[in-house]
DNA sequence: TATTTTATTGCACACGTGTGCATAGACTAT
DNA sequence: ATAGTCTATGCACACGTGTGCAATAAAATA
């Protein structure tokens, strides 16, 4: 009733477990007609590997651990899901942690992610963190970490990240050259790189299309509630003519303000914005989609860590691989301008 | 430059790595002076402990195995989200698995978990297993199952799921107080539970309704496109004046239907669904929600496991929590029907 | 002072696995 | 027949931790 081991193998087949243990693993040595009889066995009766044995010798346990602020967001969730496939594909498996954006919550992970002795960590770290230098505990242990789109550059590791500052420059000039000339943006707290990048984009944006219209909101919390708040000011007086927005969620509720105003898309207004959900592109045509190509940043962030792990000589390489998002626009197809 | 270890400390101090070990579990049987020193050190020089080390010892290694046939869908997402906070609150770690709705995964996926030795598992099963036995692996090697939404009713272990026979019957029987007469049905595959029983229960709710409509649509898969195909069917002829979804994706793809045959609702037609997304009460008033009390269901599941874990005594414990969907309006305030 | 109790620490083992080395037996070649 | 090679298996150790028991020293009691 007890778990099957190696020993107990060795024990019923009059073998020394070491014989067994080089049976399982098809070593050369082995008599085939013993490498059968243990093959047969240790089948009958169910064996599996203990992996915190192996990990004891000091042999990797092929675990990955994900840190990410918020599972249950639909950009992160995607995330998770890829790197979770590809891991699994590569014969790996994967912890993961939210911090729920809260820095305290980050430093026990990382010291949960240490004791389990994680092979690496791909992280993606919280708003609350100002200075992510807890995270070079990873090193102290020899773990590869690798950093994912919301990152802190001032860390010597591998990154993966989204040309923020240039897909706000191109959409502020892409509104301009459609004649828009009051272009406002719905952003978050740019204590987080991402948004940091996206405003300093924005307004250069503003500034090479020769605009003088700027209105950047700082939002806290992706709510409707606060995104609407946001925009009842914004509308106020000194209204935009078109909107940027960081997130679906202001997207949607920039639409329903325009329903109210009557005021239709594109014709009336621009309207431009980050993430989408299951059919918004057939609730509103006209919208400019600001797509972020996930499985081309998870697939680098992934073999990005294979490589670390496999060569640790390469877990101090502060490489930054840049993924470009693609703007479109939704229709009866939707149609690219950059790629 | 190598993780220092309870050997390493007790080198350095001169003392017995037993000691070690019982200062830094604050064994009364130690010198004050002498744990002092212990713990000075071990925090100095970063100590953390090995948990493999302690697993092998037979202690449990705290981590719960999580399986979903998809991280990236609102509801597992915040399933995932929920349990994964609970656990680290508990001083557990998640292992997370997607079966891609695959039985051929799920197998490989127990195999994974019980060679990582997790503590419990906490499983939704793939749309493709219709016989769940191979769980039944994990008993093998006392690993406490708990089931979860997508169950398997043979297998004898505590589950936690949705009153959906109950929530289908209702939901037809308020369309039919409030005067539809034609109440129709988009589903899954009634391979799994969920969708068995909902299917019961739309059945039974028409029967008890007296209504002599019924339709019952299956979609595979939950897209967008695959539902406006079930809709136009739906609406080509013997067009129904009420609709029950299992997915906001098959909402969606009703309201846009309803919007260019210029229905309202809920005045010309019912429309009620399970799921939702953010701003989808704003977009039309007038929507039955059938919301799953996501966190209670997660919080059962949660402390099934602990419960199970710490006495494996109840591991066989075929116990079944019934949590209750609530039927909500949308409108200026969600109305509430059933707790 | 002799003896018992108490306080503190060390020793040895176990958990499951893999590997370098030694050993034993069988076969080959001179 | 003896030495040498090859084949197959066993032995012993290491990884990091915790615990029952033994041992030592110090303190308390008689």
């Amino acid at each position: 009733m007890k778990r099957v081991t190696i020993k107990d193998i060795a024990k019923e087949l009059n073998l020394h477990h070491s014989t067994v243990s080089r049976a399982l693993r098809d070593e050369k040595s082995i008599n085939p007609r013993t490498r059968e009889k243990v093959l047969a066995y240790a089948r009958k009766r169910g064996y599996q590997i203990n992996r915190s044995a192996l990990q004891l010798r000091g042999d990797k346990n092929n675990v990955i651990g994900i840190v990410v602020p918020n599972i249950n967001h639909s950009f992160f969730s995607n995330y998770v899901s890829l790197v979770t496939d590809l891991a699994f594909k590569h014969g790996f498996v994967v912890s993961v942690f939210q911090s729920n954006e809260s820095l305290d919550q980050e430093q026990e992970i990382i010291k949960a992610l240490i004791q389990q002795n994680v092979s690496g960590v791909i992280a993606s770290v919280s708003m609350e963190t100002k200075n992510a230098s807890h995270f070079s505990l990873l090193s102290d242990f020899h773990i590869p970490l690798i950093l994912f789109d919301r990152v802190d550059f001032s860390l010597p590791v591998p990154k993966v990240v989204l040309n923020n500052t240039e897909v706000l420059q191109n959409t502020v000039k892409l509104f301009a050259s459609r004649g828009y000339k009051r272009v406002a943006y719905l952003s978050g707290t740019p204590v987080s790189s991402v948004f940091a990048d996206r405003q300093k984009g924005y307004f250069e944006g503003i500034e090479q299309a020769g605009l003088s219209y700027r209105h950047c909101k700082i939002i806290e919390n992706f709510t409707l509630e606060e995104s609407q708040e946001a925009l009842n000011q914004l509308f106020g007086n000194d209204a935009p003519d078109a909107l940027i927005c960081d997130s679906h969620i202001f997207m949607l509720g920039a639409i329903m303000k325009l329903q109210k105003l009557g005021m239709k898309i594109p014709e009336d207004f621009g309207l431009a914005g980050f993430g989408s959900f299951t059919g918004m592109p057939l609730i509103s045509p006209g919208l400019i989609m600001l797509k972020q190509p996930e499985n081309e940043m998870a697939e680098a962030a992934f073999s990005l860590l294979i490589e670390a792990i496999e060569d640790k000589s390469k877990i101090e390489k502060d490489e930054t691989i840049l993924c470009k998002a693609s703007i479109l626009e939704t229709g009866s197809e939707g149609k690219l301008y950059t790629q």
